[in-house]
DNA sequence: CAGAATCCCTGTCGATACTG
DNA sequence: CAGTATCGACAGGGATTCTG
């Protein structure tokens, strides 16, 4: 059976589950994994353990409201490791737990797979809009 | 290298090329791919073509007006072949392109590994919720 | 330094009604 | 059947300001 009858019996099975969001992990997890600053946290803290404003350096477009935020619900997951040091001033040094880790491999699948096709989207985007 | 590793140079390698959405492509993709229906529509046509309304019971809570933007964004990123008949009442059927179909490899990778750690992650949830 | 709090705007999305 | 059109609600997220 190769990947995607794979994934199509899957689907077959979590619908007869209804699939409400409690019962079907695609729905539980890449709802949250899938907004646009998660995968690239997790990204950079693959790199290693970063402080805060490390990692604001880091991605520059992102504000500390939603860095922190992120951060927060990735933590709430398991995913990402919270270290508070009780200094004045402060020092949080985020790194990811073995959970986190874990998804390093599936998630590095999907960049792969995005580096290698990539630019054929972005040919297919270009044909479509010079369609319409 | 183990993928942890190769994750971090990955991103390194971005961050050195300003992480622009059009030269990082976990950005310009996995942005549209991370929304609630993409990736369901995916698993879901994974299993053989579908036609709109096929679609539409299978996932019975998305509405009508995302069923069919979610998938013409598909199509317009060559993830989707859209057919139409030109009969009547019309008859339109869905189905993965080569391209598409490529995807489920990965995107398999992500589901299991979200069917696999899906139980701790609601754990670790649930003593979040607990400690606040 | 690492946030918390507030304001406010924008896009996203659902519900509903209509069409070829 | 397979959409399109329009409206409105709501939340995601940016900018700014304040704090221990």
């Amino acid at each position: 059976m190769d990947a995607c009858a794979a994934l199509g019996a899957k689907f077959e099975l979590w619908r007869t589950l209804q699939l409400d969001p409690e019962g079907c992990p695609v729905r539980g997890l890449l709802d949250k994994l899938g907004d646009r600053w998660s995968t690239l946290l997790i990204c950079s803290l693959a790199a290693g353990p970063k402080r805060f404003s490390a990692l604001h350096r880091q991605i520059p477009d992102i504000s500390k409201r939603m860095l922190t935020q992120t951060l927060r619900t990735l933590e709430a997951d398991g995913l990402v490791h919270r270290d508070v040091q009780p200094t004045v001033p402060p020092s949080v040094t985020y790194s990811l737990t073995p959970l986190g880790r874990s998804f390093a491999g599936p998630l590095l699948g999907l960049v792969e797979w995005a580096e290698t096709h990539y630019p054929a989207v972005l040919e297919t985007r270009a044909e479509t809009k010079r369609a319409a």
